[in-house]
DNA sequence: GGAACGATCTGC
DNA sequence: CAGATCGTTCCC
């Protein structure tokens, strides 16, 4: 597992160190290769106008999964970071698949893009709404949050975020190179 | 009570 | 490149 402490500091600070961490549900297994931060004072971030009922989970302690529908479709996954009450999060955008590849890729509907944007890692991982506010360092949760040794990059790729159109400006995305991957494609 | 707008993905 | 698709939020 992981130590709650890496994630109870401000998202721009967590997010990079959340790559090469690993995601795993069940027998599916991947490893987190890009990820975005948001702030509570980011106009482009669900918590900018305070808690409500949909972003409730993102106020809760570091290393709770919030999990929102995206565009009526698809849902995203972030994890809450910074202090209780903050409502600060790091949303996951792409893992590279690392265990239970048939199983990921029956969800995908035999396609090989498994898991390389926000909407189809929740899908290959099968992460729904009703995991929203499970506890990833929690042994017992049925989705976690892992730490096999490989550490973050030491240079990530840096970039703005997408799918936004407020505050494009921020560079809080970031990408495991993708000549540095640890694990298969 | 209603309308606008998405932290996206897919197929045309 | 536009459509799908529906919950959340805000405004009337």
């Amino acid at each position: 597992m992981l130590d709650r402490s890496l994630l109870e500091g401000d998202a721009p600070t967590v997010a990079p160190q959340l790559l090469n961490k690993l995601l795993t549900h069940g027998g599916t297994i991947g490893r987190i290769v890009e990820v975005e931060a948001y702030t509570p004072d980011d106009p482009a971030s669900h918590s900018v106008r305070g808690r409500t009922p949909r972003n409730s989970t993102m106020f809760e302690q570091a290393g709770t999964l919030y999990c929102y529908l995206s565009y009526g479709v698809h849902v995203c996954a972030n994890v809450a970071v910074d202090a209780v009450g903050t409502g600060a999060a790091v949303l996951l955008r792409a893992l590279d698949p690392v265990h239970g590849i048939e199983e990921m890729r029956a969800r995908r509907a035999g396609r090989h893009d498994l898991a390389d944007g926000p909407g189809k890692l929740c899908q290959a991982l099968d992460i729904r709404l009703e995991h929203d506010g499970v506890d990833l360092l929690d042994p017992a949760s049925p989705i976690g949050l892992s730490d096999d040794g490989v550490p973050p990059p030491k240079t990530p790729v840096v970039g703005t975020r997408i799918g936004i159109s407020v505050a494009r400006g921020r560079p809080w995305r970031w990408r495991v190179d993708p000549a540095q991957r640890q694990s298969i494609q």
